[in-house]
DNA sequence: TATTGTTATACTCTATAACTATA
DNA sequence: TATAGTTATAGAGTATAACAATA
C-alpha cells in the first residue's frame, strides 16, 4: 500500500490532522464480506431486520408492531395472566411492560383489571376490539408475512428454520 | 371467566380504579406460546439475542462487540475503503458510525487517514494492534462461539441455517 | 420480609436534518 | 451542485434502583 506524508503535518488540532495520505481502493466494486457471511450471528441480524420489516408493512393497516402483536397473541392464549407473567414469558422487563400495556389499553386493545386473589396484580384481558384486531392482524400475517416467507424459503426450510431457530433459543 | 363488581367503583381516579375484579388463571403453570411458535420474526429475534448474548462471552477478553467485530473484520477484507463504504455495507447510517469509529481508533485498532484522491474521504485502515486483535478475536469466535452453535445445529444445520439467512437478508 | 406495578433514569441503537470542507 | 464526514438531536429499546400498595 502507498503511504506518502503530507505537509500539513504541523500545528493544526482539528480531528483528522497530522494523517498520512493513503490510496483508496483501486476497484469500486462491492465489498467483500469474507467471514462475515460465515458469522450465524451477523447474518441472524441482517434477516432478523429483514423481517421486522417485512411485519410491518404487511401489518401497517393495523398499526402493530412485532412486540405488539406478541403481546396481543399471548394474552388470548393465556387469559388470567398478570402483568409480570406476560411480560416474563415475552423476555420484556417489568418496567418497560408499563408504557407498552398503556399503549395498547388507551387504544382499548386490551384492559388492566384486578385479580379477584390478589390485590396487587393486574389481570391483563383483551378487549372485544383487541380480540378483533388479532384476529385481523393473524390473517395478515398468514396470507402476506408468513406466507411470502415460506415462498422463499420453500415449506421444508420454513419449517426446518423454526426448529432451529426455537433450538437456539431454548438451548444456546 | 368469573367477572364480578367491586364496591370500589366509585370517585378514585388512580390509574388501576373502576376495573372489574377478574379471576386469575387456574394453574400457575408455564405460559402457551401458541402460535408465536410459528411466527419465524419472533423465533428469530429470540434467537438472534442468544446469539449476541453468547458472543459478547466468548469475546469478552477483547471487549468487542459484533458490530465492532463486523467493523474490524470488513476493515480487514476491504482496505483503502471509506467511512461510507465500510458503514453502507454493514447497513450502519453514516451518522452514527462517527462514535464507532472514534471507540475503535481510540484504543488504537484503526485509524482514519485521508484519502490521496478526494481529500473529503477517510480511508479507514486496521492498525498493527487491530490486526492483533482481530485475529484474537477470530480465534475465540470459531473456537469457542461458532463451535458451540456448530455443536447444538449439527454441523449440516448450522451451514443450512447460514444459507437461509443469507437468502433472507438478500431476497427478502 | 417479599412481590406487583410503577416511576425515574440511563445507556445503547437507530434515524433525520443540517453544517463544513471539499469536489 | 453534490458528496464525505461530522454534529446535534430525537426516538426506540433495554437495563437498574427505588417507591407505594399489598401479601
Amino acid at each position: 500500500m502507498t503511504v506518502s506524508k503530507t505537509a500539513a503535518d504541523t500545528a493544526r488540532p482539528s480531528r483528522a490532522s497530522r494523517k498520512d495520505l493513503v490510496e483508496p481502493a483501486a476497484d469500486d466494486s462491492v465489498l467483500q464480506l469474507g467471514e462475515l457471511a460465515g458469522l450465524l450471528g451477523y447474518s441472524l441480524k441482517r434477516a432478523q431486520l429483514k423481517v421486522f420489516e417485512d411485519f410491518l408493512r404487511c401489518v401497517a393497516p393495523l398499526q402493530l408492531t412485532p412486540a405488539q402483536f406478541s403481546v396481543l397473541l399471548l394474552l388470548d392464549k393465556n387469559p388470567g395472566r398478570n402483568q409480570t407473567e406476560i411480560a416474563n414469558t415475552l423476555g420484556i422487563l417489568r418496567p418497560n411492560f408499563v408504557a407498552m400495556l398503556d399503549a395498547l389499553e388507551s387504544r382499548d386493545l386490551c384492559s388492566r383489571m384486578r385479580s379477584a386473589n390478589d390485590r396487587r396484580s393486574h389481570i391483563v384481558v383483551l378487549t372485544e376490539k383487541g380480540r378483533a384486531v388479532l384476529a385481523r392482524a393473524k390473517k395478515f400475517v398468514a396470507n402476506k408475512h408468513e406466507a411470502r416467507l415460506i415462498e422463499v424459503l420453500g415449506p421444508e426450510h420454513h419449517a426446518l428454520m423454526l426448529e432451529m431457530l426455537a433450538k437456539l433459543a431454548r438451548e444456546f
